[in-house]
DNA sequence: TAATTCCGACCGTCCAGACGGTATTAGGAG
DNA sequence: CTCCTAATACCGTCTGGACGGTCGGAATTA
């Protein structure tokens, strides 16, 4: 018997997917309140009561992809040898996998970021996290920083080339990544 | 005497120097047609003269910081000893100077092209020619597409760190990429 | 006269959020 | 168990404002 506790979360929930569906088959601009409450099923006036504004219904999902992608790192750090620089491998491996997170949604917030300076924070905040994370992953932090920052580029770099593999391919940049961690 | 296209052109002129200062000034939300205009004394109108679209005001704006980008790595690239991996290190340094392209724009620029796939284009192409001239700089592909992501990076890095320099120094970045280009 | 430059009021659209509802449920008092 | 009351979940219309772009003209120049 389902209590009114669980439909309120998981209507939060279908709106969340909805969310991500409406970016992925309409594109960033289509991101509006409408399209979503539509999407999900449910009014806008039963989307404004879970997230009272779009800023924050951003914010759900931004935190939904921060934890998708913390996961998947978590996954590629169990597979990797405890050695110095295993986290920043997983992080690297995590960062060209394609599972995680849908690119798409990369340009939702950089257009959401853009006005909001919230969001901002929070992206600001999560970098910084990883950051000091990988900076005491025995590996000299120069170094690793820089690396971060190439694995950081590649969202970035997708975002623009929707079939990429160029002339350097995907595969070989993770290789050059993974030997630069170890020397 | 000033001529007619002088004064033409002047506006122009104007007219992208004002779209610089509304968005250091008033943020990238505050980029609209009607504040463009105002900032730079002209009315609304006169600038769709210039600028049939936004979208064409932006690409004009793009293509003039492209140029500024480009003339500072040239720059760079003068001081530098000619050998290996000259152009590399040029374009780190031109990538973490600030003169060349004050950065706030870039939240606009990430905005903006999130909704113009002209745009999206438009740096695609810009990207693709850096990097087929940096892998033809006598270093190996795979690191030299690495070192550029890093620089990349440092862009949509500083777009979210206001005041950056975190425990790893700006110059510390620098001078890893270029000790990765001498090996 | 014809073209160019620029003006500024105006239009249509889009969209976030407000608001005034209804229906369902939780939970305590009797 | 039953009422009563509040809170919670959700609905859907409406609006106010912002913003991109149009249009009919005025002024200047070629």
């Amino acid at each position: 018997m389902p209590t009114k506790q669980d439909a309120a979360t998981q209507t939060r929930q279908r709106l969340l997917e909805a969310t991500v569906r409406v970016i992925h088959n309409q594109g960033a601009a289509a991101l509006t309140l409408d399209q979503v409450a539509k999407e999900a099923g449910v009014s806008k006036g039963g989307l404004l009561h879970h997230f009272p504004s779009k800023e924050s219904l951003i914010e759900a999902f931004l935190r939904h992809l921060f934890h998708q992608f913390e996961q998947c790192v978590y996954e590629y750090y169990q597979k990797e040898p405890p050695a110095a620089g295993r986290l920043l491998r997983a992080y690297i491996h995590a960062s060209y996998a394609d599972q995680p997170v849908p690119l798409d949604m990369a340009v939702v917030l950089f257009a959401q970021i853009a006005q909001h300076e919230t969001l901002r924070r929070m992206l600001q905040e999560d970098q910084q996290m990883w950051h000091e994370r990988l900076v005491n992953d025995g590996i000299p932090a120069p170094l690793a920083t820089v690396i971060r920052q190439a694995c950081d580029a590649s969202w970035t770099e997708r975002l623009l080339t929707d079939a990429d593999d160029g002339p350097v391919t995907r595969q070989t940049i993770i290789d050059e990544l993974l030997r630069l961690t170890r020397l």
